[in-house]
DNA sequence: ATCAATTTTTAGTTAAGGCTAAAAATCAAA
DNA sequence: TTTGATTTTTAGCCTTAACTAAAAATTGAT
């Protein structure tokens, strides 16, 4: 079993990889866990041995196979025990990343799985951040695209946020944006890449920073979604799909 | 902030003191935190430091005011999380105490509080044990008594466990003894104590050893309490309670 | 009061996981 | 390609919380 600190690097590297590093290196791995690199050095020569990671001195680790199927578990959780505290405890959505820090490092399958179907197996947290199933894999990658490159003059719906900071949701909850805001890009501003969006709500505008808009996960808004999954017909017994 | 095995330390020595244990002996502790009594002698020395144990050495340890403060809030984590384990999850009695071991260590008092008051404020956890306010003490005592001393020819409720090891707990299931079994005492056996009880629910009756009569809590069955605690009456405005 | 058994503490190690400071490797600019 | 800056590793040390073996204190029985 990892312990508590081995647990927090395995999931910051895949923390990393999610972000687009293929490589992760020392430096910014110590960042994340809040520890030197010579403390980073010396836990990646272990995690290598472990046989989670692979690590070549002076050129960076990645998870393997096994690393990585440990990471996922540790987000499955965390964001499995986020939905918990919002759904059902109330908390506000900027509240619950440090509580869900040590919840995560609760290891029970049987704890997971329970908690899970509690919840009515939910597919995102409170930040829209996809949850992985039991297999330790991601149950479905939605189509999103980020704020900042979403097109004009079609209705979007904030569906994730890039960073879960505190202080970020914070600011958000300032201006007046939650997951399932409704927005429609009207003008992009030549100085800084800001963004002119309205409110569907009220109809309000508002300019929003690239640092705003690079941080936030759109989808297009389909107002009225008729059949997203047809109906089985009766013609057809066999769909291609296994029964079970 | 204490640590995870200073907590289990403390608590340990709580469980020890609710036992009637005064003055807690290197050597008992020692064995319920499955620890060796030269590791043991040496935390209690830094937990004398802390303040939150009197300790003299050869002599033993009791808590501090200040350290059982600290012990009743595990107690009270712990238990709190059996109870939605049990209630919410669909867990048995039997299942939950080594994941309620590692969930009472996750120390958020704002979680604490708001799974209290999601469940409903709770006053006993699984196995009947009592669960201590946000304040860190008992929120009542309940008049109990053991199966073993208690009265014949009148029917009692199982109210709780003394022991509450998984396999006593499966043991208990096997006899068809629950928390809310109604039996009464018919015959106390000379050779070794055995009691003689008799089912309500259906009228078997049962030989119990005395190494599960002394391990129940039970109390009279008060079969209609017409009414526990009377309404308040418009003649008496001011009960002298405080009106929040 | 003595002495043997038991309990408890001390002494000396170990393993994890941190740290700082110094050395070594890599990278990038001239 | 040399060299200076940056990154990374190594060396040495610390803290917590374990352990075993040995010494010391307490206890209980003569
Ligand atoms: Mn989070
Ligand atoms: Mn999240
Ligand atoms: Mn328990
Ligand atoms: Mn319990």
């Amino acid at each position: 079993m990892p312990t508590v600190s081995v647990e927090n690097y395995l999931k910051a590297i895949l923390h990393l990889h999610e972000e687009g590093k293929v490589q992760v290196s020392t430096t910014e791995l110590a960042g994340r866990v809040r520890a030197t690199p010579a403390s980073t050095s010396a836990m990646l020569r272990k995690l290598g041995d472990k046989g989670w990671v692979i690590y070549r001195k002076y050129r960076g680790v990645h998870l393997t196979n096994e690393g990585r199927r440990i990471a996922m578990n540790i987000f499955r959780r965390h964001r499995l025990w986020e939905c918990f505290l919002v759904d059902h405890l109330g908390f506000e959505w900027d509240e619950v990343h440090e509580i869900a820090e040590e919840l995560e490092h609760v290891g029970s399958r049987d704890l997971t799985n329970r908690l899970d179907a509690f919840l009515g197996f939910p597919k995102l947290d409170p930040h829209g951040d996809a949850i992985p199933g039991p297999n330790g894999r991601f149950r479905s990658v939605a189509a999103r695209t980020l704020l900042s490159e979403a097109p004009k003059g079609i209705e979007l719906v904030v569906v994730g946020v890039v960073d879960g900071r505190d202080s970020f949701l914070r600011h958000l909850g300032i201006l007046g944006i939650a997951l399932g805001t409704r927005v429609t890009l009207e003008t992009r501003h030549a100085f800084d890449g800001s963004l002119e969006v309205r409110f569907s709500e009220n109809g309000d505008v508002q300019v929003l920073s690239p640092s705003v808009t690079a941080r936030l996960w759109v989808d297009q808004s389909n107002p009225e979604p008729i059949i997203v999954f047809p109906e089985p017909e009766d013609e057809e017994p066999n769909s291609g799909y296994p029964s079970v």
